[in-house]
DNA sequence: AAAGTGACGCATT
DNA sequence: TAATGCGCCACTT
């Protein structure tokens, strides 16, 4: 029940973040939530989340509750994130934040 | 086996 | 408004 399978569902669910769209660490852990007995804390889905290099993954499109960025995004830092976000057409209310008004994800 | 650590979040000071 | 504290739980040492 632990192990991968923790990592593997907060996979699962980012990789259904679309593009332009935005997910929030606690949105996820709050999804993952659901049906498991443990508590999902934000702070988890982060973690597993660095933890994670499968391309595949689309972890630059989460951010914490603020919209702030991750400041040790993978080797190039943030920048590297905001720029994949930009490419995506997300919009930024700052330096380091996007918009989350608009561009959060919102699946039922 | 025990303690430390962490892409967070919320309450309190 | 900013800073600090604490809970959360899987993983590493």
């Amino acid at each position: 029940m632990t192990r991968g399978d923790f990592f593997k569902n907060v996979y699962r669910l980012v990789r259904r973040v679309p593009s332009g769209k935005i997910a929030t660490y606690g949105q996820i852990a709050l999804r993952l939530r659901s049906g498991q007995a443990r508590k999902i804390t934000p702070r988890m889905v982060g973690w597993a989340l660095h933890a994670n290099r499968d391309p595949n993954v689309p972890c630059h499109r989460v951010v914490d509750r603020n919209g702030r960025l991750a400041p040790n995004f993978a080797f190039n830092g943030w920048r590297e994130q905001k720029n994949r976000l930009i490419s995506e057409g997300v919009l930024f209310t700052d330096e380091m934040h996007v918009d989350l008004s608009k561009q959060l994800w919102e699946k039922k």
